[in-house]
DNA sequence: CCCCTGCGCGACATTTTGTCGCACCCGCGC
DNA sequence: GCGCGGGTGCGACAAAATGTCGCGCAGGGG
């Protein structure tokens, strides 16, 4: 076991442990290694002894932000491609990622399928079409509210105050999932 | 405050004539020098004689996807920022613009504060917080929904199908000032 | 003339806010 | 240790905003 891994270990960093064993079941049945991480530490400390190849990075971990895990993974394992697979995606945490390095972006519910594919190196000719709709009044409140709260570094008060919106109702807001479309 | 020095020439490439004069009045009155370009063609033609430093690259350019532009602008501007402006903004068009080089990525309703801070280098929580206010969400939603009111040629319902709103909802929205802020 | 679609608006049940208040953590200077 | 200032989470409740239904009315085809 404390061999390096001949084939692709993934790495699941995930927060949910029902999801995670899902996910982590799903991705053994189709012949993966796979190994579970349940928070920061835990990742960054079977990190270096694991050298996966691919891993599946929760944001939201136990509250704290995954994005911060990206440099660190990339540094202790630098071939390994990093999908970032979130319940609370948004456009600006989207950026983020793919500029810290991770490899795909997706926003749960995602299946296996789908997370499989987005370790696959770019299918040619996959320019990702613009949708034919403009974001939805909430969708579009949701992307600003990320983007003006990663500018303040995640502080809920600071945001409310730049937004002029009541910090309860931003807490609100945030609870709740994004909407999709 | 240490401005951007004057050197730094924008190349807006914008579909929409009225928002890309808008966008290139406000730029220069920053004291910021400014092309504008139509159509991709009219970007690539421009692009090694103006040899911008920083490019504003609307999606959806005449039907066309702006994102096959930014591998062809870095190549002929290596040093060039690119922050991508969409108002069909999507996660997957975000991560592919991202991987392709581009700085940053906006959806549409933005004000020209937060496409100046886009081009800023920022990322680990450098200089403080600039003042930059950024809008306030209702503000952002009257934007946003008089922009798609506008493309459905005032059609009210189809704007709130659009955006996925109730026509009654949209209609009282409509009646109300816009608010500031 | 009928049908379909858009517009304006009343009425009413639901939801979402605005607002207060309180408890609980820090980090800091005294 | 203690008080203070700021941040966070959350209950409670009244005040708005929204979702929904349902008219009536106006065009424009077929």
């Amino acid at each position: 076991m404390s061999e390096a891994p001949p084939e692709g270990l993934f790495l699941i960093i995930e927060d949910d442990a029902l999801f995670g064993r899902v996910l982590a079941r799903a991705l053994a049945r189709r012949g993966h290694r796979v190994a579970l991480a349940a928070t920061v530490e835990e990742a960054l400390r079977l990190a270096p002894e694991l050298a996966p190849e691919r891993v599946v990075l929760d944001l939201n971990l136990a509250g704290a932000s995954g994005l911060p895990l990206i440099a660190p993974l990339l540094a202790i394992v630098p071939e390994c491609r990093i999908v970032v697979l979130t319940g609370y995606a948004s456009i600006a945490t989207a950026v983020e990622a793919i500029k810290l390095g991770a490899t795909h972006y997706l926003a749960k519910p995602a299946d296996v399928d789908a997370i499989l594919a987005a370790f696959a190196p770019q299918p040619p000719g996959t320019q990702a079409a613009p949708p034919a709709q403009p974001l939805s009044v909430r969708r579009l409140e949701w992307e600003h509210i990320q983007r003006v709260l990663a500018e303040h570094d995640g502080n809920i008060s600071a945001t409310a105050r730049a937004l002029r919106m009541h910090r309860r109702t931003l807490q609100r807001k945030l609870m709740k999932r994004p909407v999709r479309g």
